[in-house]
DNA sequence: ATTCTGAATACTGAATACAGAATACAACAA
DNA sequence: TTGTTGTATTCTGTATTCAGTATTCAGAAT
């Protein structure tokens, strides 16, 4: 079936991806004609995309309406974690009696290989690939919603792994092992150590930077 | 000082709340000039707002590009709940140390004396602005986000309480002291379980009401 | 009677125009 | 020199128009 999109669409995800490659920085002051004639369209599609990405918190609107992209601290970065912890653990568990063999499979293979060829970049984008189809993958819409964004968030933050593949790469294979024995419960507790232990490395993170700050 | 609005948040407004009423129902297709003379207002900011309602899952769009009032089913209702149960519970946490002796007191109060008073709307009005308050109040924007969102959706679906008063007024104490006590864990933990409390009677209600219709 | 096709009508997305508010800058007064 | 005011310019929100698409209805063909 033919999709019918719109210019609102590409128009929102081209801003998107801007603001994840820092094409548009954080901080940065949009304004809609520039960036409309930058786009090649009419400021109509552009302005339903900055208040939809303004609605995800992507940008913030000043009280004189001047838009921004959000300057995202790590604060912030670590709560959203904290968000995932349980929200992506619950998604583990809805998707466990679901998720496909092959899938599952799949994943395996990518992560193995890429751990055993010690190829870091290989490596996080199974990291990320893994994380992305848990969230796409939900069964239930709101869920999904919530995940897809939180993630995209803290990945405009935080370019790269947070913890090496010598300690998430067992975690990984937890976490399938038990979509592959049908195990929800098991399921959403390998993935909530999982990410518990990445707040904890933020956490850390966030401590030893404000050492050097204060 | 004063803060700028437009019609666009006017309209997003009113039409949350038509949705919440029940005037625009489940189901129903937006027309978007009819909505538009319906509200006084041109069709660009009621666009703009049908977009942010769509984008937070409130309305749903065809491939035709026509907008109906999202139909939310029990199943969802209780997706919704398992998220509030994690996230809630996650602000409880933040909101802990920074939660004014004053509000403590006033929603006890609030909660003690409906709950003697054996008056369920009065109780009910309490209960609703106790977590309306957890969200409006997180310091984290993004939190605050999904809650409020969240909660809105759970409460277009149901309305009144899922449990009793008797059930729930000691675990709201619970939370209150906890907050007293500025003990971010208990807190957390308090709110955990009511709200799992109330998952559990929602599936408790699913699956009689399943087996009424199986 | 049923199905198909074309025309008319209704609806939506995008572009453009207009009005009001915000900002920048120059001139004037103290 | 500094502070205030007035004016010009820029930017944003909203209304309107236009073009494309979806839906409905009537007539023709089977």
């Amino acid at each position: 079936m033919i999709r019918r999109t719109t210019l609102v669409e590409e128009v929102y995800r081209v801003l998107r991806d801007m603001i994840a490659s820092g094409e548009l920085k954080p901080g940065e002051v949009l304004v809609q004609d520039q960036l409309a004639e930058k786009l090649g369209v009419s400021r109509t599609p552009l302005l339903h995309a900055l208040r939809l990405l303004e609605s995800e918190n992507l940008l913030i609107r000043s009280n004189t309406h001047r838009v921004s992209v959000r300057q995202l601290t790590l604060e912030e970065a670590i709560v959203l974690f904290e968000m995932r912890e349980s929200l992506e653990s619950l998604a583990c568990r809805y998707l466990t009696p679901i998720i496909a063999q092959e899938d599952i499979d799949r994943f395996r293979r990518d992560f193995t290989l890429a751990y055993e060829k010690k190829n870091v970049e290989e490596y996080r984008k199974a990291d990320t690939a893994f994380h992305l189809f848990i969230a796409e993958r939900c069964p239930y819409l709101d869920l999904r919603t919530v995940l897809a964004r939180s993630g995209f968030m803290t990945k405009c933050l935080i370019k790269g792994l947070v913890r090496p593949p010598e300690e998430t790469y067992e975690e990984h294979l937890e976490i399938l092992r038990c979509f592959e024995t049908r195990n929800p419960i098991g399921a959403e507790e390998a993935m909530r150590t999982h990410i518990r232990r990445t707040v904890e490395r933020l956490k850390l993170l966030r401590d030893s930077h404000g050492a050097l700050e204060g």
